[in-house]
DNA sequence: CTATTATTCAACTATTTGGTTGAATAAAGT
DNA sequence: ACTTTATTCAACCAAATAGTTGAATAATAG
């Protein structure tokens, strides 16, 4: 469970990798098409791919010669729900959960209690 | 932006810090009392409380010789709004989204296009 | 002033990461 | 069969990471 939020935010953490992801999001894709934007050889895009799939972010499905990516939801939606856990964050709130975190900041100076 | 992203989850990448995260939702502490439970020198959880610090997910405030560590929900919340865009995931509604792409998933094969 | 406590710095090490290139494999197309 | 296309493998490299230890700095206590 660690070692997977691990590889997760480990995948994440790389600006490439969430590129990537983003392009998921629109279509399904091939190796070669994932690459093509990106000014970086075809080998590297493939490692990029394997760690995303090692993650759990995405899933690969060989079809004849084409490895086709496309992302699966199950390790994003783990990072989303340590990271909601984390601070009882109220997504549907953010504003002005935001305003109750900055007041707090201000009352709770460290060394205060 | 993309690269304090980068910097927030690598930062969450490291289970140690992870750990650390969640200490200071409790209260805030200083270095020292922070590193305890550790089975890690004093210095390198300075170190990952630097890592932190420099992500925005804690801030230090120096007070006397006792450095004061407490968390910033600045960071996290920019995570949280990164992964929450993304696949624009509806947190109130997880259990039901995930039956959709898990609908998805079936319908829409690679290739089936 | 001296000792103690809290934290960091500096130098070093081992491992991981993100990239490269050229060769290898796999599946079609002609 | 031969060629092209899609992808990965293997070997390599530079930089970053996570840890160590011992010395240095900073602030408080006696």
């Amino acid at each position: 469970m660690s070692q997977k939020l691990n590889q997760i935010f480990s995948a994440l953490a790389d600006p490439t990798r969430r590129d990537i992801l983003m392009m998921l999001l629109e279509d399904d894709m091939a190796v070669t098409d994932v690459a093509e934007p990106f000014d970086m050889s075809l080998a590297a895009i493939s490692k990029h791919l394997i760690v995303l799939s090692n993650a759990g972010l995405i899933l690969q499905e060989r079809r004849g010669r084409v490895k086709w990516c496309k992302l699966d939801t199950e390790a994003i939606h783990a990072a989303f729900i340590w990271i909601q856990s984390f601070g009882q964050l109220d997504p549907m709130n953010l504003d002005s959960f935001e305003e109750f975190l900055e007041t707090e900041k201000l009352l709770n100076k460290p060394g205060s209690t």
